[in-house]
DNA sequence: GTGGTCTAGACCACA
DNA sequence: GTGGTCTAGACCACA
C-alpha cells in the first residue's frame, strides 16, 4: 500500500502559520473524495482546525494534494451536508462553529453501532472486552490532551 | 431505508435447530458481500455461531437469502481470509476454533483506529468522551451477558 | 428561451409502456440536475411514476436526453439523499415505496414558507388572496383527478 | 444554518420611525442579492413598506447589512425590473405604486406553477392536499390580519 | 477570486 | 450491465 503524506501550509484568517497534514492514498479502494472528508472531519474534531477558521481554496488543495479540482469539490460538498463545513458564496468556505445536536438519542445509537463493530473485531483478533476499555481510556485521554494542546495555541 | 431481515432455520452438525438472523440490506451503499461478512463475524462473535460448527452450504445461503451465489461465495473466501472460516474439502464450511493471536501489537493498533474514528464521529454529533466512555461500559456489560447466554445453550 | 421536450419511452418491470416527458432546459441558469430532480419528482407525486418502479439507467437517460452521464448519476444520488429514489447495487435504481413522514411540523414550515412566497409574488402581480384559494382549489381538483388516473391504468 | 438577522432603522419621509427586518443568510446557496429581493418584496406585500415610501439608499443598506453595495444595486435594480421599486434621478428609490397588472392570464399562470410545485414537494413530504388546503386557508387569514393592521399603523 | 456546473472519456467494483 | 469515481479542461454566476 502506498501511503501519500501531504504537508500543506497556509495562512489562516488570524495570520499565523498553519501545517495541514492529510493523509491521501490514491490507491485505495476508498474513494478519495472520502478520505479527504475523513481527513478534515479529524482535523476539525482534534481542534488543528478551529471553528470560524478559513479552509484552503478548492484550487489550493487541489493544486496542493495534486487532485483535480472536482474531487476537492465533492467533498466540501459532502462536509457542507455534514455541518463540518460552511461554504458563503464567493467568499470561500468555513469551518462550522461546532456541531448541532440535532436528535442525540439517535446519534447516541450509531455511536453504539460503532463501539459494537469494535467489539467484534476485537473478539476475532483475540482481544478482550476489558483490554478494549483499558485502550479506550488511554486513548481519550491522549486525545484530551491534544484537544487542550490545539486549544492553547 | 429499506431492511430486509432474513431468518433462516437450519440443522447443524449436532442436528440443533439454529436460526441464523442476518440483515442485508440490498439498497446500502455497502457491498452485500461485506454486509454478509459482517453479520457472520457478528454472529461468531456473540456465541450465536459457535466454533466448530458447520456453515450453510453456499447455495443453501444464496437460495435462503436471495442473493446471487457469487455473491456468497465472496464472502466466504473473505471470511477464510480472515480466519473466521475454514473450508475443508467435500466436507463444507465451518466456524474456525477462535481467534489465532498473530501479532497482539499490530492488532490493537487497529483496533485504537477504530476507536479515534468513534471519537472524531462523536465530536461531530456533539457526543463528549465522557458520554463515549459510559456507553463503552454499557454496551461491553450488554455484551458479555449475551455471551454467557449463548454459551449457556 | 429554448425549451428542449424529450419524450423517452421505455419497458417498466411488467412490460408496459411508458412515455417519460421531461422538459429540460440547458440554456436555463437552473443547473441540469436540479431541472432533472424536479422532473422527477413532479413525475412520482403525479403518479406517472409507481412506486417500486425501475427507472431508466443513468446510460439510457443520458443518451435519451444527450445529457452527460455523470449529471444524470449527479440527479440520481440527489433524489436518493432526499429519500425519492432508491439506488440498489448493479441492479438499478428504483422509485422508493412512498414517502416516509419524518418530522410532520418540521415538514409543514418548509410547506407553509412556500405558501408565502405565492401570497408575496400574487400580491405583487396584482392577484387577491381570494383569486388564490379559488385557484388553489381547482388546481387541486385537476391534481386528485390526474393521480387517480394514473393509479388506475 | 446561520441565520444573521439585520434590524435597519432609519426615517421616512414623513419622519416616522421605520423598522426594517430583514434575514440575510450569507451561507445560503441562494445568492445574496436574491435573498435581498424577496425580503424587500416580502416587505412590501406584508404592507410594512408603503406605496410611495423612501427605500434606504444603496449605501445605507450596505453598510447597515454588511454587504458589498454592488449587491444592494443589483437586487434593487431587479427590482425595479419587476415594477416593485421605482428609482427618481438624483431624489432616491421609491416604492412604486401598488402593482401593475400586465397581463392577468400569464400571471395566473405562473402562480399555478407555483403551486403546483408546492403540491409536488408536499407529496414528498407526505402531506396531504386537503392538509394544503387548510393550511393555506390558516396562512391567507394571519396574512390578511397582518396587513390591516399594518394599514392601520 | 470564489465555488458550481458540465462534458468527454476512462476505469473500477459489484452482482 | 449496473452505478460510482476521477481527470482535464472549459465556462459561469456571484461578490
Amino acid at each position: 500500500m502506498v501511503f501519500i503524506a501531504i504537508y500543506l501550509y497556509y495562512y489562516n484568517q488570524y495570520k499565523e502559520d498553519i501545517t495541514l497534514w492529510f493523509n491521501i492514498n490514491p490507491a485505495s479502494s476508498v474513494p478519495i473524495y472520502v478520505q479527504l472528508v475523513d481527513e478534515i472531519k479529524t482535523a476539525v474534531a482534534r481542534g488543528v482546525l478551529a471553528p470560524g477558521e478559513r479552509m484552503p481554496t478548492v484550487r489550493e488543495l487541489a493544486s496542493g494534494l495534486s487532485i483535480n479540482p472536482l474531487t476537492i469539490s465533492k467533498a466540501y460538498q459532502r462536509l457542507e451536508q455534514e455541518g463540518v463545513l460552511v461554504t458563503m458564496r464567493s467568499r470561500g468556505t468555513f469551518v462550522a462553529e461546532g456541531p448541532s445536536v440535532l436528535n442525540k438519542e439517535a446519534e447516541m445509537g450509531k455511536i453504539r453501532e460503532m463501539l459494537l463493530k469494535v467489539l467484534v473485531e476485537a473478539y476475532h483478533l483475540g482481544i478482550t472486552p476489558d483490554e478494549i476499555k483499558a485502550l479506550m481510556d488511554k486513548t481519550i485521554e491522549e486525545w484530551n490532551r491534544e484537544r487542550s494542546q490545539n486549544e492553547g495555541e
